[in-house]
DNA sequence: GATGAATGAGTCTTCATTCAT
DNA sequence: AATGAATGAAGACTCATTCAT
């Protein structure tokens, strides 16, 4: 009785917990054996479907970034209006939840692997493309509306994410000063008395 | 016959050929042969000189904080109006000059490196402390002039500052969407259209 | 499919490699990579089965303990008289065989490593401890008999056990004038002319 | 203003460094920096008196040898009768004292040290040479006084060094069993009652 | 497909030894 | 005579990778 698609949840399986060893212990320190402790499999068999560390890692970079994007479809789904729907980005992005806060971690450490890495650089390009596009569209949305200061909306998103990023590390690093709820309120701030129309000053 | 200060000298000398390492190879590829080999000195000396290579890390993080600390003095000495001297403090930090491209990078590995090591959180709180706290002061000043806008000067500085970490990243990886030169008018656009007191809409 | 009992014989063969090379080149000099080359395997299989050197000496040291204990066995399970059984006990630990001269040779580095280690000490405190109830019990023996001198038969296997232990270090050295025949004639005559109810003087 | 003996000193001074680290931390462990700093002197100045390492062990071996003839000295100056004169030797070896224990440490090093090193082996053959025909001198006085028991002095005499020797080891390595004290009524009783020539059973 | 014992190249680390001062 | 900074060979230890089972 063949199981077709053992290899591929063998696959998610390692990528997976590859994810998790990256999110706890960095990535340099990660040991393909606590790789395959996490995934619950012998060191054999990482080899089996990825032929390098190397590799693996690649694949797991590659498995996080479509993870990643399929994280924020909900985004385009939504009906909000713009200035709320980036306020609810922001939400979704705050490194309080387990899941966001492994989520900034390895993407932390993908980020400084692809210092090095030309195919990682590629990976972040694509998905900051989308990600800038799609908070674009939300702020030209809002501007179409009458409720989104003019100017390009590009710049403004990219505004918007850098903020994010930058805040995200600050808290991420444990900083007493800056806090989730310290990350929040500031970018709220910007959404809500940078970005409007005619925001009183 | 004491050699004086050769001691010191010395330290220096490695500390620095660990900046050029990390900066060039990443710490996680970091070798010690390959630091004894940029400094100029055997492989034993720098044991002589440093414990272990944790050791060797951890000074060279700490050394590199006080270098950028230092780097950052002439912003104290300026006698620039505030929104000037906003704009020459990022255009001081955009990545293109190869000493403040290397400062990037060494700063974002110690970034990834300090999600697990304490002593290095602590060494990025007391750099953004000191970073907040003359950013704010400068915003202060203009709100004094009445050329920024009014609000959480610590808050609005925190947002500039978080934008320009943010941007730099994507800048370090090589995003074809995200220059240098991008950086700057992304940068300069907040600081013209953002942050002055009646800028017009 | 598990292949039984793999790693234990490992481990024996390990383990009885380093008692080989203790008792050929001492614990000072002993190398893993020389253990690893005596045991036939790579020297990565050795911390394959032991975390550090330390750790794998120890446990030599431990499995040296119990090859020992067991090789006296047969004391045990002797009928003889105990002058006869005595004697015959002397005649076992004489450093003349092959076999008996390694025992020797590794239980004088264990005896002086356990200078510094608890451990080893521990070790040494059992198996003397065993030692001299066995010859103690034989001398009790003897006395029932009455051909064996009053007195405390713990006293008395002290020195005969002590003795032994002295002559052979000379032994073991080399020396011209304590050689194991001689090593053994004084053994004997303790135990002919000492030990018994009524010698003549 | 020449001081003539200084190098000689320095050589002292070095040597019986080397004895207290050998003591203290045993051979195997020995480093010529440890040397240096309890010498008080720079490690280089080690090498400005002994070309190697190995050198120095053995001068200090050598060294450690004229102490110990030196520190019996007062047996053969003593007017005691023979038996007191074998309790008194037994009573200046237990390991009890500072230095005596001290000594016993050398001499265990030396002892395993020696199972390589045909230079030491000469260095205990000697030793032990002068010590057997000193014990047996007094015991052969014993003889002729009629005090004690007929037989081969130089085998009597051995008898009491090994078990001297034996029971030092165990008292060394901690055993609660063989205590100084024990070892002392030990070799007391073997003087005590089987050495004598008519001592009652 | 899967295991995990085994390998060995790569690195860190130690320390005797050298030598400029 | 003396120092101690510097060297580099030696050796412990790690871990990605292989392969017999």
């Amino acid at each position: 009785m063949p199981r077709p698609h053992v290899e591929e949840e063998r696959r998610q399986q390692i990528l997976e917990a590859t994810w998790h060893v990256i999110a706890v212990s960095g990535f340099r320190n990660l040991r393909l054996s606590d790789v395959a402790k996490r995934a619950g499999v012998s060191s054999g068999m990482i080899h089996y479907y990825f032929d390098t560390k190397r590799d693996l890692l690649k694949a797991a970079f590659e498995r996080y970034y479509e993870h990643s994007t399929q994280r924020r479809q909900w985004v385009m789904e939504t009906g909000k209006d713009p200035l709320e729907l980036l306020k609810l980005i922001v939400e979704s992005y705050l490194p309080i939840e387990e899941e966001t806060l492994e989520g900034w971690h390895v993407w932390s450490e993908l980020w400084v692997e692809g210092l090095q890495e030309p195919d990682l650089q590629q990976l972040n390009e694509d998905f900051y493309g989308q990600w800038r596009r799609l908070v674009a569209g939300i702020i030209r949305d809002g501007q179409d509306a009458g409720v989104i200061r003019d100017g390009s909306a590009i710049e403004l998103a990219n505004m918007l994410i850098a903020m994010i990023d930058g805040l995200a590390i600050q808290v991420l690093l444990g900083s007493r000063s800056m806090t989730a709820e310290r990350m929040r309120t500031t970018c709220m701030a910007f959404i809500d008395e940078m970005l409007p129309k005619s925001a009183a000053r």
